[in-house]
DNA sequence: CATATATAATTGATATATCAAATATATTAT
DNA sequence: ATAATATATTTGATATATCAATTATATATG
């Protein structure tokens, strides 16, 4: 059975994609905040909105596993860009609080992720983006049920 | 300025796209075949069609750096799946070649693969797929230039 | 209540990702 | 031919990915 080389298949595209956007993103990002990472811009971000989110359930949110979650955050702790706490409503629970340090750098994200979006998608008109949504979300269905 | 957060967004369903379509393949192949990864694969089909392929060359098919390259043929010649020899034209180089055990795989990776991609493209028409292809070029060009 | 089961987080082991520096060999310029 | 520069690969350091096992706490069931 034969079979055609990867780089002709769409999975391929959709991960270089993928992968270019956050070489790119990581890129304008660091040239204006240092030593945070896109996954740490995102987690800061998902607890912005959500404060009382799990370890567990930001890691589901960032497509992460828990132990990857664990030592991330032990990180963002060691930088000072989150507070750890034993959550006393549940015990298990740790109660995650953005630092002084985190909101400085929740403050200079939003321009930078706003615009690398923008440039990312410079060209591509919104029927575009919603008919790649519609796609992918086929493929999701697909590769989970 | 505020911002969406992040899972409304479309880099966000691309990247859950690939990551579930990895996961499903992996777990496909895992089933037939012991210890092999996709990207391992990726590199015996790459290496199969183009046996000459430096370990740069082949780098840069699947997307990894030299580094991880090198660590990840460490693995694959220790699993006695590649050899790795110099290549007496250019002595920097090393010749890879593929071993009995590693053609055994490549005669056992295409019908799965086959079957992975139609499974994950069911209801996706050659337009959509067209489409896709299209937005994502769009996207890559945008972040690479 | 006591035990079994479930859940959140951590830890250990191994592989991979990434950057910078080092090594070996080739190529180019003087 | 020699020195400078370029290229292919490796190595070290650190972060992340993944799986399985462990720990601590909560919840459910007899």
């Amino acid at each position: 059975m034969s079979i055609e080389i990867p780089s002709q298949v769409i999975f391929y595209s959709i991960e270089r994609a993928i992968k270019e956007y956050r070489k790119f993103a990581q890129k304008n990002i660091s040239k204006e905040i240092k030593d945070i990472t896109v996954d740490q811009g995102l987690v800061l971000l998902f607890l912005d909105h959500y404060p009382d989110l799990s370890q567990k359930e930001i890691a589901e949110l960032v497509f992460k596993d828990n132990a990857s979650m664990t030592r991330m955050i032990d990180l963002m702790v060691k930088k000072q860009y989150l507070m750890r706490t034993i959550n006393d409503q549940d015990r298990r629970r740790h109660t995650l609080t953005i630092t002084t340090e985190g909101k400085r750098i929740l403050k200079k994200l939003p321009p930078i992720i706003l615009q690398n979006r923008k440039k990312a998608l410079e060209g591509v008109t919104d029927e575009e983006i919603q008919q790649l949504q519609s796609t992918l979300s086929k493929i999701i269905t697909n590769c989970t049920q």
